[in-house]
DNA sequence: TTGTATGCGTTATCAG
DNA sequence: CTGATAACGCATACAA
């Protein structure tokens, strides 16, 4: 057990000749401090290495300065992004990340938000799952904000950000149908989340409007492997499709590579393929995945800039949308 | 400006007609408390939603139950998945991670570990990038706990963690070499880092012993498209590489991209290419990478077993190895 | 086992 | 502009 020792505000007043007051002051932005004094305290603060203790200014302020992000699968590249653009945009606005992992099911987000109230968060971003509405009210009640980024449900007093599915899925339809193509599937997987399950909807919708019917297979978690799995199913069917939407590029990837080293087809030629997030992969040199790109910084910057903004009662939504990026994975463009 | 409003212990107590003591008890691990005081004020807890304030106990107890992540470029798929493992292991441990993202140069590392002073966060865990001794110094001096992660430099009082880079690189060319390989390249990036420095001198010295001069390129950040830039800059030398060793598997993957679709090699028969992280790219079907594999869940293990263990004065340090995944892109194994 | 009193480091209030 | 004093919410030594 390690005993801190930390300086405090009374040591610095102290070696200053000052009060405690004086030091306070001079640590806190737009308070009336002599140039005098605050040259005394602040050498005096540098000599002894004083920092200023943010669970105490916390503490009185009712304002810790802690944001708490609540996501799972950290690794993989799209949620990787998401964070990077948050904490960057977080810490413009003297905010800092707390990170909450909810890769283990008995960690859920509940247990997550219950953490973050313990922290006196200012907020919570929610980027996996869907916490209950009991917790969601506490947190609201709390005076915490709330942010849910493509979770696609009501919550009184929150801010809820998505993008356009329905429309980008029914652009991607449109795109295949220009292309030539004649036979139409929808790789999903099966974690049922309301933003892959809209895409899903939305192409099948615009081939129903064209009188067209979509084979829809879903088989696992929403990454490379399961990608595979779909690709071999899908390809072995009678009637072989030539033209697959994924839910995302990481299945996507899965995908491609499953139709060209396994069953040798060619890409755009024999199948057009298309993805979801525009992934740093999906513009390699192997892969040129014609994807939709999510605004990730438009994201965050919507997400923190709300949390500067008083808190209104009833709920905020913003829906921003996915902009088609043509590569070479679909024919014509 | 929104006020928030948390339920404090004293209301909890006020409600199950007990004192504040009784409560802060019923939330302490290992207090005396009787089984129907507990129950009573469990009850009220519940039905008021209270919760305790970390702050506030973190305060009292001098021990805030945060460690700081300070990391750059967090969306880089190493990166990420260390994360993930490190969040996940700290949770466990009942700890919460702090996310600092120094990828602007004027949020530096220095500036970061003073964030991590004044949340009074248990300890820091250097990913990227060096902070000053003077800095380090004080984090020690205050008893804060300090991790450095492939840094690769001496810091009084903290836990270094290191890969054996040499060795593992001495492994990759005597693998080459097996597969009969002649002209050797290792693809860098100017980022100078020390594990990839000594990766790099690794090999070379390897080669050096066998009589083989190795041609080495540096260019840009750490990325896939700096392995671009890379593999032109080898590929169209008169004598050109059959072997190229990479400082990490994104830029591995960009070389074997454009030794692929730009110079129609083949892979491994007119090139081979191995690289060090092995990122979950480099599994995929357009890779099949060889490569080495940080053990990412080891290194978390240490750092967060390390946290628990009471402090010594001199500092400690761990060593891992590298396992060496056989994949497609190295003739023979 | 329980309650009372005190202190943790800070900021806000108020008198000077 | 400055200094004293009262909170903030919690944990703990001590007395009961």
């Amino acid at each position: 057990m390690s005993r801190k020792i930390f300086v405090s505000a009374k040591d610095v007043a102290d070696r200053a000749g000052v009060s405690r007051s004086a030091v306070s002051r001079t640590f806190t932005p737009g308070a009336s401090v002599s140039e005098e004094t605050r040259r005394k305290v602040v050498e005096a603060a540098e000599a002894l290495g004083y920092h200023v203790n943010h669970l105490a200014r916390g503490l009185m302020r009712n304002e810790s300065g802690l944001v708490c992000l609540i996501v799972s699968e950290i690794d993989t590249p799209y949620r990787a992004n998401l964070i990077r653009a948050l904490s960057r945009q977080l810490q413009n606005a003297s905010k800092i990340a707390m990170l909450i992992n909810t890769d283990r099911p008995d960690k859920s987000v509940d247990d997550a938000l219950r953490l973050a109230i313990s922290y006196r968060a200012d907020a919570s971003i929610v980027l996996s799952g869907m916490p209950d509405k009991s917790i969601t009210d506490l947190c609201v009640k709390s005076g915490q904000r709330l942010v849910l980024i493509n979770r696609d449900e009501q919550r009184e007093g929150a801010l809820m950000i998505n993008l356009h599915d329905r429309e980008a899925a029914r652009r991607a339809f449109i795109a295949f149908h220009r292309a030539g193509c004649r036979r139409f599937a929808f790789a999903n997987s099966d974690a049922g989340t309301p933003s892959l399950m809209a895409r899903e909807e939305g192409f099948c919708q615009a081939a129903r409007e064209h009188g067209i019917e979509v084979v829809v297979e879903r088989f696992g978690a929403t990454r490379y492997q399961s990608g595979v799995t779909l690709a071999q199913r899908l390809l072995t069917r009678e009637a072989r499709p030539d033209a697959i939407f994924c839910a995302n590029d990481l299945l996507a990837c899965g995908v491609m590579d499953t139709a060209r080293h396994q069953f040798k087809l060619a890409i755009p030629d024999d199948l057009c393929v298309a993805g979801f997030d525009d992934i740093e992969q999906a513009s390699w040199a192997s892969y040129q995945l014609t994807t939709f790109a999510q605004p990730v910084e438009r994201i965050a910057e919507e997400a923190v800039a709300w949390l500067g903004q008083p808190m209104v009662s009833d709920n905020s939504s913003c829906k921003l949308s996915a902009e088609l990026i043509w590569r070479g994975s679909v024919r014509g463009g």
